[in-house]
DNA sequence: TTTATTTTTGACAAAATAAGTCAACACGAA
DNA sequence: TTCGTGTTGACTTATTTTGTCAAAAATAAA
């Protein structure tokens, strides 16, 4: 299971920030941060967005990865899940051809 | 826009209940219940059921679009709002069918 | 029109959830 | 030991959700 907390914090690494040093960085508080990226507390999408710059990361990804996870929460234990995932694309994309139109 | 709230109005509405007695039936409080079908709140997914139950009606199509309502809500502003939505899809199938093994 | 019934509205309180703060702990490297 | 690193838990504060109620508005009946 690869969660987005987990994500950033192997990018992290390979940036070389440490957990502390990421954290002033965008302006956290470090204890929270270290459950973020274990997958103990959410990440904010406006958070994900600082870490993507902040390590010189995809952030279309990241936010990508955030969403799913967000949406897959709400699922998971679901008997309907999927079945609900395929009416809300297709309502989303009807949506969005709409506003292209 | 076809929401919840509305399909449960219909069913309501051809089950021959007034908003006060489906309410009372729900042990609900009439102007929750009110503002629920008008969608200014959301429903609890019990309370769909409940109201499946009184009026008859197919509840495993209201829980999918209980649910499909619950997700587009998090994703209707989301530029990267479909991309998520296949990503969560693929990640909940690959979980079915780890379960089915 | 008057009366009664149904639905809607808004103000408010209570409960639940999320977010933030902080000090202390554990561990390994220098 | 001391320093840097990450983790944990107790606690407070904010925010969101949920429930209660009274009264207004709308609708239907007499």
């Amino acid at each position: 299971m690869s969660t987005v907390g987990l994500k950033l914090r192997e990018l992290r690494e390979k940036a070389g920030f440490s957990l502390r040093k990421a954290a002033v960085a965008i302006d956290i508080d470090v204890a929270i941060f270290s459950k973020m990226e274990r997958g103990e507390r959410k990440f904010s999408k406006e958070l994900v967005l600082k870490l993507a710059e902040l390590y010189n990361a995809d952030s279309d990804k990241l936010v990508i990865g955030f969403l799913s996870e967000k949406v897959l929460c709400e699922l998971k234990d679901e008997e309907y899940g999927l079945e609900a995932l395929k009416v809300a694309e297709k309502q989303l994309k009807y949506k969005k051809k709409k506003n292209d139109e």
